[in-house]
DNA sequence: CTGAAAGCGCTTACAG
DNA sequence: CTGAAAGCGCTTACAG
């Protein structure tokens, strides 16, 4: 391998000034950086980045957790990511925590010796428990995408899930649903709160059971649950599905039991990624601001935007129609 | 930030002796280790591997370039190749393409100051023609899921696609199948001739246009093409979907038109990873086998695996019956 | 089994 | 604007 003292030597010069040409740090005289120059193509060279990490203490390499990398809300984190980091030159060393704690807490061991310049935590559910692990990291962490309560400590990039699931409930009020229902994910309460506050204050107070949690968050779980609460309650006209893929479940339960979005029942997805890729609808959505939310927790962890505060970033989703939400047909009882 | 050195002197010896406690490379005499272990733990020492990376000339990191992480089978691999290189102790740089080439050649010189111990290359589309500047990288290079002409010079662990679509062939002929359409992803060349060769070898010679190619290979350009290919041969009994989404098209072309799978239409897939995910039905599907492959790439790129050698390694896929084919109904012709 | 020395390839002040 | 020196934190032979 070539080094820079190799390069040097060629160019009649010291290895500190073919680093000054490099990095660009001090000025070189054109005339020795033109030897340098040429010197370095001859020669090939590229610099060693490992060697220079040892020497600055950076190794231009963010770590970044997610979930899973399967569910189409991550992949899409994963690579707003690594747009972000590489227009700041940095790399991307993923971890795949697979709703797995202990993965999780190996991932950080792994990282704890200083080869990342920074962490980014993208969602909540495996690591909440390990977060004391994180406080004396020798590295910036700043998680994203985060749903449950929030910890202290940490500087925080997310959605207002809340205000989510509000713009939902608007749209379906401002259509003339009175009887809806929440399709959700265990862990998406946050959003079916603002779902119903939406109702609520427009003088609807759903029921308690209103809310249908799905066993699990896949195709089939949903499917079940929806079968499940369109049967206990015929006369609902729409529905909210806190999930991407629970909202296809729910088009698909629909279908089965005779029904046409969005005729017999309005549906309105949150965050619905594969709709366009999977489903021959359009599904009315909630939209999440990826882009923006990759983006500022990039420059939070690299120190490029403001200091963190401890006041939680809370960016706001918007709500996209679709082709799966209609006014509700005739008055209500009919 | 705590140094060997530190800990040494903690414990009343040479830094070097801790460098043999830690990384066990010399037996050390075990009252010694005792006070260097205590001496770790209570000064909470925690070996710097960029350090050890510059001494050593071993990152532990592998590169890992995929066009896409939103594409479920790369979803899939990209798990696959972490969870190998997390038991090998590696750590996984990501690196999505995009379908961009120049932004793959960006990535690789970024790459090529030796931060990484390996490369591995998912998919084959964007880097063929950069594939030269790979060869004099600093790093083995080891190309996965290459369904293209393989390049010489790389070792290669992939698929025998073509080997897949023979079996989806092979698996309608023997339920019956006649008349039998192909829809088909620009690049699966490779799989829609396997597949022509079952009907072939079985005196059954498909026409030329019997394969029918999708504008784009997402759910609506699949089933543009679906619902031409059908109205257009309204006697097709079976159809073989090289991609998974193309899959879901087709099922919805189907239906759109009246059809319904099996009954009216036998459809196989092509690693249908979304299918239990977010269809209805499980749908036969030919399955690669990418736990494997990872794994073998893995190896390969890290020399834990027999010497390269220049000759690919193909494994087989396998046909996992589903609920989405039939045995063709009545006699040809009726 | 333990210690002193050199080296991995770079950067960072600091003189000239 | 250029050069000599020290140092980043570790590992690797090599003596004892």
């Amino acid at each position: 391998m070539v080094t820079m003292q190799d390069v040097a030597e060629r160019a009649g010069v010291t290895k500190q000034t073919v680093s000054n040409v490099v990095t660009g740090r001090v000025a070189v005289r054109p005339a020795t950086e033109a030897r340098v120059r040429a010197a370095i193509a001859e020669l090939g060279y590229v610099p060693n980045l490992v060697a220079r990490s040892l020497a600055t203490g950076s190794s231009r390499t963010v770590g970044l957790f997610v979930p899973t990398v399967s569910a189409p809300f991550y992949a899409d984190v994963v690579e707003e990511v690594e747009d972000a980091l590489e227009e700041r030159g940095y790399r991307l060393l993923l971890c795949t925590t697979r709703h797995d704690g202990e993965r999780a807490r190996r991932h950080l061991a792994a990282l704890a010796s200083r080869s990342v310049d920074a962490l980014l935590i993208a969602g909540d559910q495996d690591l909440t428990g390990h977060l004391p692990l994180l406080a004396d990291a020798r590295f910036p962490v700043v998680l994203c995408a985060w749903e449950a309560a929030l910890p202290d400590g940490f500087p925080v990039v997310t959605v207002d899930y809340e205000h989510g699931g509000h713009l939902a409930g608007r749209h379906l009020r401002e259509l003339g649903h009175e009887r809806a229902l929440v399709l959700a994910s265990p862990a998406h309460t946050v959003r079916a709160a603002g779902f119903l506050r939406a109702f609520r204050e427009d003088g609807v107070e759903l029921p308690a059971d209103a809310v249908r949690t799905a066993a699990e968050p896949t195709f089939r779980g949903g499917l079940v649950a929806a079968l499940d609460a369109l049967r206990a309650r015929p006369d609902t006209t729409a529905l909210f599905a806190t999930h991407d893929v629970l909202a296809v479940a729910a088009v698909e339960a629909a279908r089965a039991l005779g029904r046409t979005v969005p005729d017999d029942l309005s549906v309105v997805a949150h965050d619905d990624t594969p709709a366009g890729l999977l489903s021959g609808t359009a599904l009315t959505s909630v939209v999440l601001p990826k882009r923006e939310m990759a983006r500022r927790a990039v420059d939070l962890a690299l120190g490029a935007a403001a200091p963190p505060g401890t006041r939680p970033q809370l960016l706001l989703p918007s709500l996209v129609p679709g082709a799966s939400t209609a006014r509700a047909a005739g008055p209500s009882g009919a």
